[in-house]
DNA sequence: TTTATTTACGAAACCGTTTTCGTTCCCTTT
DNA sequence: AAAGGGAACGAAAACGGTTTCGTAAATAAA
């Protein structure tokens, strides 16, 4: 049996709601009384009861934060960001893996609504419309933030990089490097992120009077098996690209291995540029060249639009869009 | 205004009780009448409030994961392990972060005695104690199981990895590999398992009659500049290592980096090997020689463990000590 | 001195479920 | 026909806090 706010107003003779005041430091309460019911709270341990103060006060102070994966170093450090803002104001934040699973998204959404967190900061799933109505259901009912991954048509706050530009500019510098025959690899289901970078790619290759060939342009899925044959079927191509734009992380750490296990040498052979915001991936070997968003300060921009919302702070345009900018880091992967 | 099952009860003239029932599909109600209910709900689009079901309930159908950091391989593998089984219980799992910090370790795990979650799996921060008194306090009031990094004198349930023998392995191996020089990498706080790696590492060196100096045993702290100047001043020594037992992750990849900076050529000059459970170990450069735990596995199993004792099942003991093999994954860094 | 105001606290309603007991009504038994 | 036994549902008490509204005493204002 666990100590309640009843047992302390019992043992020190006073009513629950003069505990509760006291608890809280409510000004009706004397300084005297307030130390008592501190004391002897402390004495016994007392924890209040979540549950029960989230259900009268309608708000759980949490946080939650939705993201496919966290074994990607965009994610991982994002969350860090969140997390760092979060704590100033008491939050906590809860984090939710999808795996790339939209059903599984909708669940936790779904969820969510139940009164489980005060916000939501998301950053979707492959296979989510551009208008999900369950993304938008949700950010009608509650506070909603988008980050990175974002659903173009839902009215939300959305934190984002300018994914076209930096499609265009990792196309432009492997074109600079001397590639002429560049492949991008791409997620199965409609990102609106995705489709911005191969737009980008696709603009850059236009602007170098580059035709572009859909067989250069790969739908990968959520399987590593499957996303390595299809890799390996491109790279054993006769007309073998000369270059890659790998739009994910995991897919640029993927055709490394490909490389590696087709005896291609990057930057010789083939010239490899990634998105990634990984600490280390300047050893990599040879070291990648990647676009690089700024994910702990997205993840901070993101929180702070949320609880910007949250506390409801009038002046503030309720449903902004922030563009963050990336930054190419060019590395020995894209070498001439 | 959340609709609420009073509501549901109201309109289809029902008693709350009934409707609660129905939608719970207790045998006490008619087809006919959850039919109704059930449909009416979904109409509606009624989502239970969670706080009061807990509250009455007083179970929460959450399991939190406490971890350091979500940015190391290890525990990131390990989250989608212990989400793989949580998943099939219909279970959702919390990450939280502690950043290393004991304090906010405490924080959270004395903010779950509210109720939060019906139980915890954790992998301690630098700095708890063996015999911790807010872990066995926690072990006490809640199902607890410890993985990877526990609390030796804690009595709770635990999944490790031989870190003694893994110590002791890393450094056989660089010693096989001519290495006599040999430092070792941990962390500033006690965790136990550091402490058993440097044990282990210890003892290889005795076992082959190499005197082990404290200069080259580093106690790393949390931030990284600190971590860089102190490894920058092990390594500009004048009798400077020829081998690195990095006993974190973070720790091996910085050794690299430091390397680079100081032009020293791994497995050359200087050979490391790395607790990692980096699915690209095998992509940097050079490749690095790892321990790889089994993180996913782990995370499985100290998952189903704690469902064991969530399901109270009988025959299990209670505090179970299971340890999973490590492997040592040869490459570059360490060739001769 | 009377009236207003403040201070410090208590009683009770409430948040939205779940759960325990009843209580009907109807159908078997004997 | 009386007793017994489900089947289907309702009333009300929880769960553990918060919050509103009183109220008594103490203090200030008139």
């Amino acid at each position: 049996m666990s100590i309640t706010i009843r047992k302390i107003a019992k043992d020190l003779q006073l009513a629950v709601s003069t505990v509760s005041k006291a608890l809280s430091d409510s000004y009706e309460i004397s300084a005297e009384t307030k130390r008592r019911v501190l004391e002897y709270a402390e004495k016994l341990d007392y924890v209040p009861n979540l549950y029960a103060s989230s259900l009268k006060q309608r708000k759980s102070h949490n946080i939650a934060v939705v993201v496919p994966e966290v074994a990607d170093s965009f994610f991982s450090s994002a969350i860090n960001g969140i997390e760092s803002v979060a704590q100033t104001k008491g939050y906590h934040v809860i984090v939710y893996l999808t795996h790339e699973d939209l059903k599984k998204e909708e669940a936790i959404l779904r969820d969510f609504r139940g009164g489980r967190v005060d916000g939501v900061l998301i950053s979707v799933s492959g296979g989510a419309k551009r208008n999900s109505p369950i993304h938008d259901l949700s950010a009608k009912k509650f506070p909603l933030v988008f980050f990175d991954r974002a659903c173009e048509e839902v009215e939300a706050a959305k934190v984002l990089t300018d994914d076209f530009e930096s499609g265009y500019k990792a196309t432009q510098h492997l074109i600079d490097r001397g590639c002429r025959k560049i492949a991008f690899l791409g997620t199965s289901e409609d990102l609106e992120i995705i489709d911005l970078r191969r737009m980008g790619y696709e603009s850059a290759l236009l602007s170098n009077k580059i035709k572009s060939k859909k067989k250069f342009i790969l739908r990968c899925g959520n399987s590593e098996e499957e996303n390595y044959s299809l890799i390996h079927k491109l790279l054993c191509r006769k007309d073998r690209p000369d270059g890659i734009v790998g739009s994910i992380e995991k897919l640029a750490t993927l055709s490394y291995t490909l490389c590696y296990d087709l005896k291609l040498k990057i930057s010789r052979d083939i010239k490899i540029v990634g998105f990634s915001s990984l600490p280390f991936a300047s050893l990599l070997n040879p070291s990648l060249t990647t676009i690089t968003q700024p994910a702990f300060e997205m993840g901070r921009t993101a929180a702070t639009l949320l609880f910007n919302i949250l506390e409801n702070k009038k002046g503030e345009v309720p449903n902004q869009r922030i563009i963050l900018p990336s930054s190419l880091m060019e590395r020995s992967s894209t070498k001439k």
